[in-house]
DNA sequence: TCCTTGAGTTCGGAATCCAAACTCAGCTAC
DNA sequence: GTAGCTGAGTTTGGATTCCGAACTCAAGGA
């Protein structure tokens, strides 16, 4: 099976870590994230070269991760690129890199950036639950069976 | 910055993002998490190359994220691939891309495998939370400051 | 001795990626 | 009213990376 045809594996851990799986495609949502929304502010934070970024735009737009949004500057319509919902709900991904990140491959006393609850005022992280008692789980509590 | 530099940028999300988001990578760690453990079931679960299974396999070792384990088979010790404690913790994150990929990239009511809690049955799923006040989170209720 | 098997390594062609140059539309300044 | 600037790409030729097939190598087995 060619690296493209796990567009259509039928598994719902394949498919995305295939689209999020290629070069740059994981960077780019990081930076979007982080609140960059226009190609050449991409291009200048990241320094991908412009066809590639063109071209992981678009895989983006095309699955609906991402929206191009007109906005006005000097009287001139341009367009950025933002999140849908769709995109949004890509949070708990980034979250678990970060936190992973930060517990696995930070080295000394490094912070990158702050992370808080609006309302509260607490630390991020996260984290695998039961649905129905609500435990936190690891790979080890989890039972995988064929599908039915 | 060229894609490889990003491994020593100093930023808890960039440098997993880097390390996980190079071609073949989340594939290959869904794979061991489901339970391959040997180079030719990889090869053969996922049709990589043998020459690009080799590198991906050395750069998860070199990481610390898989470890080279010895077995017996026909009085023979050949290796195997697992997962190191680092490896393990990306548990959370396999987890929230196949939760988002169950909600955004599950055409029909195709059921790829089931998951559930060994203990309750429940079902599993990721989701980002405070760890002060306990609360879910979602991108809109973080705050995000510039390293302190 | 020859065959098989697991686990790679090597290699030539195909597909991607890269940096730099080019395009193009809509202002702005002269 | 034309020359320049800017954001957002597109094109292009060379450098990397990927691919599939063939090759290697070590350790049994027939």
């Amino acid at each position: 099976m060619p690296y493209a045809s796990f567009a259509s594996m039928p598994c719902a851990l394949g498919r995305p870590a295939a689209l999020l799986g290629e070069r740059w495609t994981l960077l780019l949502l990081r930076q979007i994230f982080l609140g960059t929304r226009r190609f050449e502010d991409f291009q200048a934070a990241m320094e991908i070269s412009r066809s590639v970024l063109t071209d992981r735009l678009n895989v983006l737009l095309q699955e609906g991760v991402l929206k191009r949004v007109p906005y006005q500057e000097d009287g001139r319509t341009r367009h950025e690129y933002r999140l849908t919902e769709k995109g949004r709900d890509l949070y708990p991904v980034m979250m678990a890199l970060r936190t992973w990140g930060e517990k696995w491959m930070t080295p000394e006393e490094e912070e990158s950036f702050h992370l808080h609850h609006r309302d509260c005022g607490g630390g991020v992280r996260a984290k695998v639950e039961c649905t129905d008692c609500g435990a936190e789980l690891s790979a080890r509590d989890v039972q995988v069976t064929a599908r039915s």
